[in-house]
Formats: structure tokens, sequence, C-alpha cells
DNA sequence: CTTTAAGCCTGCAGGC
DNA sequence: TGCCTGCAGGCTTAAA
């Protein structure tokens, strides 16, 4: 489900509601999500202090007193609860000393829990290899241009490439090249200085704007409290395959939004402004 | 080395 | 109504 602002959205939520409280009871439902949950998972968080939250592109860490880190990854189906009824599928709740309950809903199971000791969080395995933070400042038309010097992949599969940058999914691509005008089927080798000047700030503000609505809303997301996000009202051309362009004049000129699939994954654009 | 395809799981929408 | 197929926000692995 969850890109870089449906991560940002919950993790804000949870921090709002655990940060400096204390947990008081902790239930894991089974012993593997995508891989298994680490023996000792439930003692080492049972009592511990929970002092702060961190994102790193989809992931997020909550970091307990005792210097161990939560490592929470929502895959392609998960989701956090706040104060909820236990819901199916739901492989972790958390209390907390002031009553407030947690869950961890994800039915398909492609997520992930971990720990790792918080000085190691970058060492992690599902860390390591992530390519800058898209918002971070380091994140540049220079260092864009530079990672995607030579790569023979379509822009599209570069971008959704976590090493290149990380946190981009299959929504922001699509709505970040429409914004900077690149085709998604372009080489990404060929995107070059130029282009990377367009497209940095395309993704930066695609992303900044949907953190704002509180992420995008289908299927099963909402934020942890319940709320929708509703950025999918604001999608330019995800989802939205034969509606009009609302860059286009109208149908004289332009036939719409396209969809077509690269690499089994949709893709959306608009045929006569991205090029 | 790089790039593509299959697989992991469940749920839901659409076609028959 | 039920069954079947395809598709879904991610990521890893094995194969090409």
């Amino acid at each position: 489900m969850p890109e870089l602002p449906e991560v940002e959205t919950v993790m804000r939520g949870l921090a709002a509601k655990l940060e400096g409280r204390r947990l008081a009871r902790v239930v894991l439902a089974r012993p593997d999500l995508r891989w298994p949950i680490p023996e000792g998972f439930v003692q080492f968080l049972s009592g511990a202090r929970v002092e702060g939250f961190r994102r790193r592109g989809k992931y997020m860490f909550m970091r307990l007193d005792r210097a161990l880190s939560v490592l929470i990854h929502l895959g392609m189906s998960g989701r956090m609860t706040i104060d909820s009824a236990p819901l199916p599928h739901q492989h972790l709740t958390l209390e907390t000393d002031d009553g407030a309950i947690i869950g961890f809903v994800d039915p398909r199971r492609f997520g992930a829990l971990d720990l790792v000791a918080t000085a190691a969080e970058d060492s992690h395995r599902l860390i390591a290899g992530l390519g800058p933070e898209p918002l971070d400042d380091a994140f540049s038309p220079a260092t864009l241009a530079s990672a995607l010097e030579g790569k023979k992949t379509p822009i599209k599969a570069a971008l959704l490439d976590q090493s290149v940058v990380a946190g981009l999914g299959n929504i922001y691509v699509s709505e970040a090249l429409f914004r900077a005008g690149i085709l998604p089927h372009r080489l990404a080798g060929t995107i070059g200085r130029g282009r990377a000047g367009r497209l940095v700030p395309a993704i930066k503000a695609t992303l900044t704007d949907a953190i704002a609505a509180g992420g995008s809303s289908l299927r099963d997301y909402v934020q942890p409290s319940g709320e929708l996000g509703y950025f999918q009202h604001a999608w330019k051309v995800y989802d939205r395959a034969g509606q009009p362009c609302e860059r286009c004049p109208g149908p004289a000129a332009c036939a719409g939004i396209s969809r077509t699939v690269q690499s089994g994954r949709a893709t959306y654009f608009c045929a006569r402004t991205q090029k």
C-alpha cells in the first residue's frame, strides 16, 4: 500500500499517540510476516518507553529506550490502527500505559517487523542499500542525473528502484513523471542534467503535496486515526486511464490519459505532454 | 555487472 | 448466486 507519503502520515499519527508512553502490553498473533519476527520480540517491547520515530524510505523505526528500535514495514496491505477494535489479520497489538491501543494489520503479510540497535538502524539489511531521501537537500538534479547515467531501464523502473531514490512507489512515480513532463518509457540514461532539473523538483513537490493531504486512500488505507488521506483526489494520471488530461486543451488535442504496463506494473501518462 | 520475471499472500471487482 | 481470472500501494530471489 503505502509509499513515502502514507508512511510519513502513519508515522506522525503513531508518534502523536506513542511518544513518551510506555508499552504496557504487547501481543504478537503470529511468529512471522514476510520474514520471521525475531525471538524475544514481545519481551523486548514489553515495558519499554517509546522515545521517538524515524522514517527512512518506506520504512519506519519506533525507537525505544534501551537503545533498541523496532523496524516496521507496511508492505503492500499493511496499516496501523489506533483505538480500533481488533481486526482480521491484526498481527501485533500494543497497549500503552495510558490505555491507547495500537494495531498492526496486514492481510497479505508482505510487511515486516524486526528489531535493530538504534545506533545500527542504517546498517539493517533492508535499509543499507537505500538511495537518498527524496525530500533531503542531498537529493538534487546532479545526484539523480549521476545515479541514472548509463541506465538502460525506463525511467519509471529506475525511480521504483529504491537504491536510486528511497520511498517512491507506483502511484507517485506516475504522478511525478507527469508533473515533470517526462515519458515513463524514456530510458533513464537519457534523462541528463536538464530533465533531472525538472524531475527532482517534481518528485519533491508531489511528495510534499501528498504528505500535506495525509497521503492517498485507496482500498484499505486510512491514517491511524481512522481519517482518510485525500491525495487520491489530486491524482493527475494514476488510475485515470481514458480521462481527460488537465494540461491538454481537450479531446481534439489529446486522447486523454493512457495506461500501459511496464515490468508488470500499471503506468499512467499523457502521451502528448510527456516526452 | 545489469535487467527482467516470478513469487510471496489475501481480498476484491468484474466477467461469465 | 457462484466460480474464475486478473489485479492491487512492495520487495526479494532466481534466471536471463
